[in-house]
DNA sequence: CACTAGATTTTCT
DNA sequence: GAAAATCTAGTGG
């Protein structure tokens, strides 16, 4: 099942716990879609959070947390990496949630080199680029986030702060990461 | 093992 | 001009 767009008009915290243990399906062209569990997401909120890139206000790289729920914003980082981001909350409340880390799951992906761990990885092992900014993830192409592969019996989940805000000031230190506990795909920090 | 430099676009000063 | 929601390769213990 397929999320609806109404399970991301939430609080960008609710929707990055949520995320956790539920799977991100790529489907490009012919075949089956590759499917991911999510096991590492941190939440960016609102116009006050000095860690979103919001709080400076609307401009055209972060457009899309500014409008409709379950839109994917990606952008680039450090002149080289796209970080992949769900939209949360309603439009014009500011919101997102970073996919950091990934488990495989499909079998032709555990095999290779791909260890989607980290945030800059994932989106290069799911080929996302700014061409996949703004689509919606509730459809049944492109990009989808299916409620299966729930959380194992004994997954617990962890808070930490944020990773690479240090200039957020009272911001850097909110718990607003989340990761499956003893994952060995979540990033290491 | 720990640490550092470099890649290089978007945005604000 | 400088710094950023990062990663990799390289150096040196």
């Amino acid at each position: 099942m397929i999320y609806p767009e109404s399970f991301y008009q939430r609080s960008a915290l609710s929707v990055a716990r949520d995320l956790l243990g539920s799977c991100l399906a790529r489907r490009s062209g012919a075949g089956p879609a590759a499917l991911w569990r999510i096991v590492e997401t941190e939440a960016y909120q609102g116009p006050l959070d000095l860690a979103s890139h919001a709080s400076r206000g609307r401009t055209a790289r972060n457009a899309p947390m500014f409008g409709p729920p379950g839109r994917l914003y990606v952008y680039l980082v450090y002149g080289l990496h796209h970080m992949l981001n769900i939209v949360t909350g309603p439009s014009g409340w500011p919101a997102a949630v970073l996919i950091r880390a990934l488990e495989p799951v499909s079998k032709t992906d555990q095999t290779s080199e791909k260890f989607p761990s980290g945030p800059a990885k994932l989106t290069k092992v799911l080929r996302v680029d700014r061409s996949d900014n703004n689509l919606p993830v509730f459809d049944a192409n492109g990009l989808m986030v299916i409620r299966s592969g729930a959380r194992r019996s004994g997954e617990k989940i962890m808070r930490a702060p944020r990773v690479g805000v240090d200039y957020a000031g009272p911001y850097k230190d909110k718990l607003w990461r989340y990761y499956l506990a003893g994952n060995p795909y979540v990033s290491k920090y």
